[in-house]
DNA sequence: TAAATTTCATACTAATCAGTATGAAATTTC
DNA sequence: GAAATTTCATACTGATTAGTATGAAATTTA
């Protein structure tokens, strides 16, 4: 009963996304998002709610597209450490080029929201705790492979690499010296062995 | 000839930083800055300019406050490996507790407004190149000294450690776990040696 | 003391904000 | 095909936004 609904809800969402992503959820006006999900204002507040139910829903639908896109950068070939190394450097490659410097969607969220929101506090922490974990069992299989030695710290080693992934993702925001990413990538990774 | 300022220009332009610092750009109002700083809208336009140039001579308040608040910390006493653990190990005490968990106003504005502003662009980028500069005359006194091997390479292992600075501070916003943490400094600084 | 000048407080502007009421268009069920 | 139901587009709401015009209060110069 009732007329079909004419727009795809996950097109909506995607740009929804896209639109928070860039400019964060202080900056993005419900023009933008009309403008950018080609929808109305109603068929905005039917299909999510209000502005936060849709940023939420947007960032969801972001960390699961960016846990499996990890997960398929990360498939194991090789060594561990190559792996790992390559994908430091695609981030550096990618974010430098075409994509418009807007990092990460939940760093951006974790910085903007986190401190003033306990929602997006718990949501942006366990995105960072499951990405540990993927380095973590990663790291082991290093481990047991031989590549790495037997006393390694995997999980200590993980959270590290966590730590420089945020922080080489924030800094290229402000368009350092490629060597200065480049420096921390090496020295970082240099605690793998 | 005329009336006297009945105001503060230097306390004001604190509590406009703190506010900015606290909420970032987008989310404060001017209503927020008229009630923190403790003045009428025209004294502020009067003074400061608009929004944005109030902001950013709070935000340049800012990196000058920060620079010399980080040199006294790391104010050289014996090792330049503990000093930097005790700068690390600071950090994580005061972000955890009474502090309001705003990070750093510099690392905000750094994921907030440089990528749509050039201004904000070069502000944060330089800042951050300034601290990597603090850190790597400490390395090299370390290795004068002999406390560190010949053959490290100071600027890496500085910019290395802004990275993880950044990382850490910006993670701490979804308080995650201590040990998380605790075992990235403890890994970073393990590369002084 | 009088004129000149600056600050400050009130009250305003036009624009934009998030969110919604209303009714026409379209589709389904009966 | 008629009644019921849902979607969509237009146009609106009251609240809030950044920024300012105006005049009174206060101070200085002369």
């Amino acid at each position: 009963m009732g007329r079909k609904r004419e727009f795809d809800e996950e097109k909506a969402l995607d740009a929804a996304m896209q639109v928070f992503w860039k400019k964060g959820y202080h900056a993005t006006s419900l023009t933008d998002l009309t403008t950018n999900m080609e929808l109305q204002r109603p068929s905005i507040y039917s299909a999510f709610g209000d502005k936060e139910k849709l940023f939420e829903a947007a960032l969801r639908n972001y960390t699961k597209l960016h846990i499996s896109n990890i997960r398929s950068k990360l498939q194991y070939n090789k060594s561990v450490k190559d792996t790992i190394r390559l994908f430091f450097e695609d981030l550096v490659e990618e974010k430098c080029q075409g994509n418009q410097n807007k990092g990460c969607f939940c760093i951006n969220t974790m910085v903007e929201l986190a401190p003033h929101d306990e929602k997006f506090e718990i949501l942006t922490r366990e995105h960072q705790m499951y990405l540990s974990v993927i380095f973590q069992e990663m790291i082991q299989n290093g481990i047991q492979s031989g590549e790495f030695h037997r006393d390694l710290d995997a999980k200590a080693l993980a959270q590290t690499l966590v730590v420089s992934l945020i922080g080489i993702t924030v800094l290229m925001k402000s368009r350092p010296e490629r060597s200065f990413i480049d420096n921390a990538i090496i020295s970082t990774l240099s605690l793998l062995k």
